[in-house]
DNA sequence: AAACATATGCAACATTGTTGCATATGTAAA
DNA sequence: TTTACATATGCAACAATGTTGCATATGTTT
């Protein structure tokens, strides 16, 4: 059988030639399946300038999966510590791809904002969550800050207005 | 038709005079409607010493409204600033009453421990949460911080065994 | 190409929370 | 004490989010 050497059909399904070709890598370093599923929720992930949420997961997913599977990926992600997971609130829970792989300064716990104006959640690794002294007999095992506000952006926007 | 001077059959629903007299006058501080539902509700979070979440209510409550009613109830006290929301995670938010009525010391934005032991809920008011320098273009409006770990009770008894 | 472990889809279920509407109850005025 | 009115409640229905069990499909290694 010949060999033909052209791009496999499924790497048309993907925007970005090269964002496939670096979650590729991603799954393939830490020594999981690389499966289509898999590639295209980090692909999304990846592009993404903000943490998405479920919904906004399914939006810019061409191929949807069942509802299950992208909550198992999303769980075994986080589980592999590739994405972290951001519980904004009661009713908002947000994915963000974990930079890690790419830049040292992307902290384990960091301050995540939420504007209440355009609904997105921004997260600011370079804002590490500051220690508190707790009382005796009390000890620490991580913790998550959520600052609620107006964003750059909406707050230009007000100014214009 | 004779006035008899004893309690009226619905004080006998509360475990606690005291604890229904004080949370009436909460409401009637308040201009809002005394019902027996309310009243129960916040008897319920008056006794409680941590925060307790809609299935902890639920367990203790004699007579039991509807599920929608105690929804509609605690966020109609949450909306008029008598209790306040705790969203621990995804899957759990608590509700602790506000004790600035009492005491001044319970401030607004405050640091809320969850024990991954017991999974019980602390409110510590004496640590507000401390600020951060948003990036330009940020403005805050409120923060929330959750501090996971293992509380003194819980560490007690791990150094028993 | 075959073998095996793992990922996926589907059906079913659970929990949390919301809305509309008819009825019940609390409060203040008569 | 009774009446009138606004508000609280119960019920039915719905929606969103997330989980589990199991049969089948797919990815990886040999
Ligand atoms: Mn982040
Ligand atoms: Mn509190
Ligand atoms: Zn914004
Ligand atoms: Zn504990």
């Amino acid at each position: 059988m010949e060999t033909v050497d052209c791009l496999p059909p499924k790497a048309f399904r993907n925007r970005h030639r090269n964002s496939t070709e670096t979650v590729t890598h991603i799954l393939k370093k830490k020594g999981v399946r690389v499966t289509q599923n898999r590639v295209d929720l980090l692909d999304i992930l990846n592009d993404a300038q903000h943490p998405l949420n479920q919904k906004d997961i399914e939006e810019r997913l061409s191929v949807k999966p069942d509802r299950v599977t992208l909550y198992r990926n999303l769980r075994f992600f986080v589980d592999h510590k590739i994405i972290h997971k951001i519980e904004v609130n009661d009713s908002l829970t947000s994915y963000s791809l974990n930079r890690t792989f790419i830049e040292e300064e992307h902290s384990e716990e960091h301050l995540h904002f939420y504007c209440s104006v355009c609904h997105k959640v921004i997260c600011m690794p370079q804002l590490s969550i500051k220690e508190y002294d707790l009382p005796e007999g009390f000890s620490q095992q991580s913790s998550k800050l959520i600052v609620n506000g107006i964003c750059n952006i909406c707050n230009e926007e007000k100014q214009e207005i």
